[in-house]
DNA sequence: CCTAGGTGTCCGGGGTAATA
DNA sequence: TATTACCCCGGACACCTAGG
């Protein structure tokens, strides 16, 4: 919470030195609660709260009115960008775009002249400005009574009554978006793109919040966590952006922004933070409104490929690409140096529980093994079977670009969930060979022991993964061992029906809470999704099976519980299956890692920096035949599902270790077999450390759970 | 082509208050 | 007491973005 203090801090001096006593913070929804704990800490006050364009309309007007008075607001991205609208039957208007045009020109002329000459037209004189219906006089007139208007057809997809429209809601079916409904070949041809209508004629548009907002906080204080959102042309960069409207200093004279991460690999990404706090074209920015191409252009390494000497096209830049090498640097820090305060966790001066992370390499499960090897090699068959006229299959271009064709999340689902996987399940001939694919691999053992150790030791412990049904089936395994277990998925139906997706941000929102303040003890959730802002510092213990490709997105993850706040310190146990593709992952993503911090501290190296070619590597370990001669060193999957059935429940547990120890419960037993050791691993920027943290395994291993071991290895 | 997270909008169901 | 109006919430759907 180190930058909410820090802007909260800056938007009190600059009062202080003379802006306007208004400040404005924009901040996650979810984070509102939070934001308003930390604010009647350190200040002992509370915001008002912004949530709606109505608010913020009302706001704008107090602030008009009493410019000399003190106050703190605090809203949402989400409120900013929620689009003004009034629920009201829209007046009936002509649906052919021509003569609706016409006629609103004409509309607008007739108005000029009356407005001019307000004396010559006795009827506007008695009619005021309360002109009712525009449309109403050209349905009277005779021309243009037998023109189309919404009445008798959908404006958005021109769907007839027939069809579906009822003057008001269209409710007409799928269309093709490329051709207009009355596309020939039905949706079916060439460029046809299907979708649905769902236009509703009742909606007018008000002034969103931020235009509001933007003058009233012109002279105040404006701060936006999470910086970053704004790059991009989403709604939410769109409304934040309107924030600042204007050149210069119209946009606001003090708008500050916190990032924890400023820079991913592209110079775009920060165009927008640094305009929206820097004042676009201004001394400090000299970019406005439409210089993002100009910047991308400037510190980014450009490559252009020039056309052939046959087609006469040499001095033609045919292609142009922009790589993800920041060029320029000297001035791109005399431009960020002056206005960019960098802080880093570690650089604030408060104690900082020690982060450890503990690669854990286990065996691959035979049915595992089989599966990750099968894919490996069957994928082109699967995909022509699944896609029998693709341009690809035609070519025999499959196995070239398998990696983009989905066989990369066949391994994935190989080491981190089998049964998951979507492909195995649907293709007769994969069922054929593999059977019923089982998720009780070892990996998945080891992530429920140690999940159930940590637990046992009376920790919070965050579960994540690349694919997100990884939640509900640990949670559900848990929960059969004692455990109260969150995930952030919702699962429907059963068997072939069965599909998982992520919950609704409120239900979302419960069930990270219930994990974060209440009595949940371990939440399971989507590596993405809790990038932003959640503080979960009261979990100590992060489990991963399943990495993400991103450095990027790893870090935040890990950052979630991993706080200025935090009290123990905090482990990451990464499990990685051996021999599979997260094996591979993990390498890259520590390389990745490596070069994460880029220009902002100092100590950026201008490194050519690679994309990972995956359609390479796949074809590197088909090569090598990795997995494919490893027989000694798999568990059958039987043997792990029994291993887990015996494993007694955490509750049982518990009793039994206050009866016979007084100190901290240590149910679960160290592994008999020590991982491999940590040169062997390829150096990343994470700390050296024993894979193990042997303190908290000490006690002896019971011995039925060492002869499984012994098996094992 | 595959997977993930996320926003915006409408609709319908359930609950509640007002009204006939 | 029955009906109606209204609000809130969650589900369904469309659409967007990021990443490979």
């Amino acid at each position: 919470m180190g930058k909410s203090y820090q802007l909260m801090t800056i938007s009190k001096a600059e009062i202080r030195l003379g802006a306007a006593p208004q400040e404005l913070f924009c901040v996650p929804q979810d984070l509102i609660p939070q934001w308003q704990a930390q604010r009647e800490k350190f200040f002992g006050e509370r915001f008002e709260v912004i949530g709606s364009p109505q608010d913020a309309r009302r706001v704008a007007r107090e602030i008009r009115d009493n410019p000399e008075e003190t106050r703190c607001f605090i809203t949402h991205f989400e409120a900013l960008s929620r689009v003004g609208r009034k629920r009201e039957t829209l007046p009936e208007a002509i649906v052919d775009g021509r003569t609706a045009l016409a006629l609103r020109l004409y509309d607008y002329k007739q108005e000029k002249r009356r407005a001019a000459q307000p004396e010559a037209d006795p009827k506007n004189a008695a009619k005021g400005h309360e002109e009712a219906d525009p449309y109403v006089h050209y349905l009277d007139d005779p021309d243009l009574a037998a023109a189309v208007t919404t009445h008798d057809r959908c404006p958005k997809c021109a769907a007839d009554t027939d069809a579906g429209w009822n003057g008001e809601v269209c409710t007409a079916t799928k269309y093709c978006v490329t051709h207009g409904r009355a596309c020939e070949s039905g949706g079916g041809g060439a460029g046809c793109v299907l979708k649905g209508c769902g236009y509703v004629h009742t909606r007018l548009r008000v002034k969103p919040a931020a235009s509001h907002l933007t003058n009233a906080f012109r002279d105040g204080v404006k701060c936006v966590d999470e910086l970053t959102e704004i790059s991009g042309d989403s709604q939410k960069s769109e409304a934040l952006r309107a924030l600042a409207r204007g050149t210069r200093r119209q946009g606001g004279a003090h708008n500050y922004g916190g990032t924890g991460t400023p820079q991913k690999n592209y110079a775009k990404d920060t165009f927008w933070a640094f305009w929206w706090a820097f004042g676009g074209g201004s001394v400090a920015f000299p970019y406005g409104y439409d210089g993002s191409q100009r910047y991308a252009e400037e510190f980014n390494v450009q490559e252009v490929l020039h056309g052939r000497r046959e087609d006469g096209e040499e001095h033609l830049k045919v292609r142009k690409k922009t790589l993800p090498i920041l060029t320029n640097v000297s001035q791109f820090w005399r431009i960020t140096q002056p206005s960019v305060s960098r802080c880093r966790k570690e650089q604030t001066g408060e104690p900082l529980v020690p982060l450890t992370y503990h690669p854990i390499e286990v065996p691959m499960g035979v049915l595992q093994q089989k599966m990750h090897a099968y894919w490996l090699k069957n994928f082109p068959d699967y995909f022509a079977w699944r896609y029998p006229g693709h341009p690809l299959v035609r070519e025999g271009l499959v196995e070239k670009w398998a990696a983009g064709l989905g066989q990369r999340w066949r391994l994935e689902a190989a080491a981190t969930m089998p049964g998951w996987d979507p492909a195995t399940l649907e293709w007769p001939a994969a069922r054929a060979t593999l059977g019923e694919p089982s998720n009780w691999t070892p990996a998945m053992l080891k992530l429920l022991e140690i999940v159930l150790e940590r637990a046992g030791c009376g920790e919070k412990v965050l579960v994540g993964s690349c694919l997100k049904d990884l939640g509900p089936f640990v949670a559900g395994a848990l929960a059969e061992k004692g455990v109260c277990a969150n995930h952030i998925t919702e699962v429907r139906g059963e068997g072939a029906e069965r599909t998982t997706q992520t919950k609704s941000p409120k239900k979302r929102a419960r069930a990270v809470r219930e994990f974060a303040e209440g009595d949940a003890q371990v939440l399971c959730a989507g590596v993405q999704a809790l990038k932003l802002g959640h503080s979960l510092e009261a979990a100590s213990s992060v489990a991963l099976l399943g990495l993400p490709d991103s450095w990027f997105v790893l870090d935040q993850f890990v950052e979630r519980v991993h706080r200025l706040t935090s009290e123990k310190p905090v482990n990451i146990y990464v499990i990685i299956p051996r021999q599979s593709i997260a094996q591979t992952k993990w390498g890259v993503l520590q390389k990745k890692g490596d070069s994460s911090d880029l220009a902002f501290d100092g100590e950026f190296l201008p490194r050519d920096e690679k994309p990972v070619n995956w359609n390479e590597e796949l074809r590197e370990m088909r090569r090598r035949g990795i997995g494919l001669n490893a027989a000694e060193d798999l568990v059958p999957e039987e043997e792990v599902l029994a291993a887990w059935r015996k494993m007694p429940p955490l509750l049982a547990a518990l009793g039994a270790a206050s009866s016979t120890s007084a100190e901290t419960p240590r149910a679960f037993p160290a592994p008999a077999r020590r991982p491999r050791p940590v040169s062997e691993i390829p150096a990343g920027p994470f700390e050296e450390v024993s894979l193990f943290d042997p303190a908290p395994f000490e006690t002896e291993a019971p011995p039925r759970k060492q002869r499984r071991r012994r098996r094992a290895a």
